[in-house]
RNA sequence: GGUCCCGUGGUGCAGCGGCCUAGCAUACGUCCCUGUCAAGGACGAGAUCGCCGGUUCGAAUCCGGUCGGGACCGCCA
C-alpha cells in the first residue's frame, strides 16, 4: 500500500511515530510560513502541517496543493499545540508534520464543493457522480445503504436462505408494468426482457426443493419515474417453501426490527408491528397504505344524511354509497382557494367535487348549507365529533371511491400540514387484500400479482362463486406511508392457477403460453410456499431520511432515464443493430 | 399523455420593464501573512441572464414556443 494509515485513524496514541497517508487535498489553509492542509479520505480527515523553515521542500509542495488534489504524505504524527487542537475532528488532537510531500494526481477545480454541504443541481452531481461521492453526505448514504444490504443478507443466509442469482434475461409478458428488452441475435425480432422482480423464478427454485431462497435482486420497470421510483430497483426478494403469511411477516418483521433498530435515527413506535386488514385501512385512512403517524381517521356520515333532500347526497346514498369524510382541526377558517385545491386533490382518485362544512360556534358554514335540514347538520357535528373551529370535508361516491378520495386528500393534508409525528417510525402489516380489484373496464385485475393465492379454502371457493368476495393471502409492508414491500403464499396448483388467470382474463391457452414453465412447474410436485419482496431502495430512503430514492443508488439516472454520466442512452452502431436485425424507425430526437 | 415549478459568472442565490455598465456569498488567480481548521487581508479575472421568436422607444424581467431539470396525475402486477 502507498500508506501506512488512513486519514481517520490519526490519534495521541500515534504521537511520535512516522506515518505515510494518501488523500485527497479537503482545505488548505496558507499562513505564508507556515502552511495547513486537511487530507481527506474515506476514513476520515488528518491536519498535515509544513513550516518552511522546518521542511522546505514540504511546504512548497503544500503550497502549490489545490483542493482534490491527490497527495501521498510522508510525516510524523505530533499532539497539537495547546490550545490548537480541533474538537469537532476526531484526528484534531494530532497533526502530522510533514517531512515528503508527493503529488499522486492533480485536479481540475471541481465543479462543486466537495468541503461544503450546499444543495448543487442533481444533473450536474450525477455528472460528476465520482466527485459528489466525496461528500460526506453522498458517502454516509451510499455506505449507509452497503451496511443495511449487508445486514439483511446476512440476516438471511444466517437463517438458512441460500441466496441465489436468477437470470437477467427473461421472457417478457405484457402483464405489469413496461418491459425493458433486448435483442437476440440468434433469434432475430425476438427479445429477452429484463425482470420486472424474479417472481416466477424464485417460485420455481421452491419446486425445486431450494426451500429457502434470498437475493438482493436488481429488477427493471420502464414506467415514469417519480421521487421514490427509479427505473433500476433493487428489492429483496424473499421466498420459503412451506410457510403460512404468518412465517413470512414474522421474519421480515424480525429483520426490519432490527435493521431500524440499527440503522434508523428515530425508534420505531410499537413493537410487535399492528397488523391492519385492508378494510379497516380504507374504513379508518382511506388507503391501503396507511400513513399512521397522525391520526385524523375518516368518519362515515352516511347515516347523517340518510333522509337528505339534497340531490348530491340523497343520489348516492339511494345507490349504496357511502358519505365519507375527515375532521381538519382549526381549519374552519380556509379559503375558497384552500377548498378548491383540495376538491382537485380529491377528484385524482375519482370524487365528484368536494363538500365542506366549516364549523363556526353554533354555526355550520357550507356551501351546500341551504340544502340540508339543521336536523342534518347537527347529525353531521355530532358523528364527525367536529369542534368549534374545525372543517369537516366531505365526498359521497360508492363507498370504496368516496373512501379513497378522502383518504388520499388525508395524506395531502399531512403532508403539506405537517401532521405526521416525526419521532418515531411507523411499520405495519396490510393483511386480507381482496383477491381481484374491479377495472374500470369491468374486469377483474390482481392487488397484489397473479400468483398470490387465495387466504383459505373458503376463499378458494369463493374465487369461483363471487370473486369480489375472495381474499388474498396477501400482505403488505407498510412504513410511515410508504408501501416498503408486499408478498404472498402463492398458489402451488396448477388448476387453480389457471383458474386465477382466467378470472384476470387470461384464458388458458394463452397462459400456458405466456407462464408455462411456472404452470408446468406447479404440476411436479410443487410446495406451498410463499415470500415476499421489499423495496431496498425505499427502505434506506426512509432509514436516512431522503425524500428521493436517487439518492441511494450510486450511479442515478434523470427523470427521463438519462444518465448524465455515461451519457446513455446512446445511439447503437448500425453493424450491431444489422446483426441483430433491427432497424431505427422513430425519428431522431433532439436534445440539448 | 397531462398539470405545476425552476433555468442568471465554476457553485449557490438576488434582481422580475429603464436606476443593470447585471448584485451578493463562495470558489478561482496573484500577492501579503508563524497556529489555522468555513483561517485572515489586498488586488484581479470570470455571465452575450438555457435557446428561438414576439410585445415595447427599451426585455434577465412581459408573452409564445422549444430544450433541459424537478414535483405531481395517469402509469407503476
Amino acid at each position: 500500500m502507498l500508506r501506512t494509515h488512513t486519514c481517520g485513524e490519526a490519534r495521541a496514541s500515534l504521537a511520535g511515530k512516522e506515518v505515510t497517508l494518501a488523500g485527497w487535498v479537503h482545505t488548505r489553509r496558507d499562513h505564508g510560513e507556515l502552511t495547513f492542509i486537511d487530507l481527506r479520505d474515506r476514513y476520515g480527515i488528518t491536519q498535515v502541517v509544513a513550516h518552511a523553515k522546518e521542511n522546505p521542500a514540504a511546504h512548497k509542495a503544500l503550497g502549490k496543493a489545490r483542493n482534490e488534489w491527490v497527495l501521498r504524505v510522508r510525516g510524523t504524527v505530533r499532539p497539537r499545540p495547546e490550545g490548537t487542537k480541533n474538537p469537532k475532528l476526531p484526528t484534531g488532537e494530532v497533526e502530522i508534520a510533514a517531512s515528503e510531500i508527493e503529488v499522486l494526481n492533480e485536479s481540475k477545480t471541481p465543479p462543486f464543493y466537495v468541503n461544503e454541504e450546499t444543495e448543487v443541481e442533481e444533473t450536474l452531481r450525477w455528472k460528476y457522480r465520482y466527485v459528489d461521492l466525496r461528500r460526506e453526505r453522498s458517502r454516509d448514504i451510499i455506505k449507509l445503504r452497503h451496511e443495511v444490504t449487508n445486514f439483511i443478507r446476512n440476516f438471511f443466509v444466517e437463517r438458512g436462505f441460500w441466496e441465489i442469482e436468477t437470470t437477467m434475461m427473461i421472457r417478457s409478458d405484457p402483464t405489469g408494468a413496461r418491459d425493458f428488452i433486448v435483442p437476440s441475435r440468434y433469434y432475430p425480432g425476438k427479445f429477452w426482457a429484463l425482470p420486472q422482480s424474479p417472481q416466477q423464478l424464485k417460485q420455481i427454485l421452491m419446486v425445486g426443493g431450494i426451500d429457502k431462497y434470498v437475493q438482493i435482486a436488481r429488477c427493471f420497470r420502464d414506467e415514469d419515474p417519480r421521487a421514490d421510483r427509479i427505473y433500476e430497483l433493487t428489492q429483496l426478494d424473499v421466498e420459503m417453501s412451506f410457510a403460512e403469511p404468518d412465517d413470512v411477516m414474522s421474519i421480515v418483521e424480525e429483520c426490519y426490527t432490527a435493521v431500524f433498530e440499527r440503522f434508523a435515527k428515530k425508534p420505531l413506535h410499537r413493537k410487535p408491528w399492528p397488523r391492519i386488514t385492508f378494510d379497516d385501512a380504507v374504513r379508518l385512512y382511506g388507503s391501503d397504505r396507511p400513513d399512521t403517524r397522525f391520526a385524523m381517521e375518516l368518519v362515515d356520515l352516511t347515516d347523517a344524511f340518510r333522509a337528505t333532500s339534497f340531490a348530491v347526497f340523497r343520489d348516492v346514498i339511494a345507490d349504496g354509497g357511502a358519505v365519507r369524510g375527515i375532521v381538519v382541526p382549526g381549519k374552519a377558517g380556509a379559503t375558497r382557494k384552500d377548498i378548491d385545491g383540495w376538491t382537485v386533490v380529491a377528484k385524482t382518485k375519482g370524487a365528484k367535487g368536494l363538500v365542506s362544512f366549516a364549523i363556526a360556534g353554533s354555526e355550520i358554514r357550507s356551501p351546500v348549507a341551504k340544502f340540508l335540514s339543521a336536523n342534518e347538520l347537527a347529525e353531521l357535528r355530532r358523528t364527525s365529533v367536529a369542534k368549534d373551529g374545525d372543517l369537516v370535508l366531505a365526498v359521497a361516491a360508492d363507498y370504496h371511491t368516496a373512501s379513497m378520495s378522502i383518504g388520499t386528500l388525508r395524506s395531502h393534508l399531512g403532508a403539506t400540514l405537517g401532521l405526521a409525528d416525526e419521532s418515531a417510525h411507523h411499520a405495519m402489516w396490510v393483511y386480507r387484500f381482496p383477491m381481484f380489484e374491479r377495472t374500470p373496464e369491468g374486469g377483474w385485475t390482481f392487488s397484489h400479482n397473479p400468483f398470490a393465492g387465495p387466504l383459505t379454502a373458503e376463499d378458494a371457493n369463493l374465487m369461483e362463486t363471487d370473486p369480489g368476495e375472495a381474499r388474498s393471502s396477501q400482505y403488505d409492508l407498510v412504513i410511515d406511508g410508504n408501501e416498503l414491500g408486499g408478498g404472498s403464499i402463492r398458489i402451488h396448483n396448477r388448476a387453480l392457477q389457471e383458474r386465477a388467470l382466467e378470472i384476470l382474463g387470461v384464458p388458458k391457452h394463452e397462459a400456458a403460453v405466456r407462464f408455462g414453465a411456472l404452470l408446468d412447474a406447479l404440476e411436479y410436485g410443487a410446495p406451498p410456499e410463499g415470500g415476499i419482496a421489499t423495496g431496498m431502495d425505499r427502505t434506506v430512503m426512509i432509514l436516512a431520511g431522503l425524500s428521493n430514492a436517487r439518492e441511494t443508488i450510486a450511479f442515478p439516472k434523470t427523470q427521463t432515464g438519462y444518465d448524465p454520466l455515461l451519457d446513455a442512452p446512446a445511439a447503437a452502431d448500425p453493424k450491431l443493430l444489422e446483426e441483430l436485425g433491427l432497424r431505427v424507425v422513430a425519428k431522431p430526437e433532439k436534445h440539448d
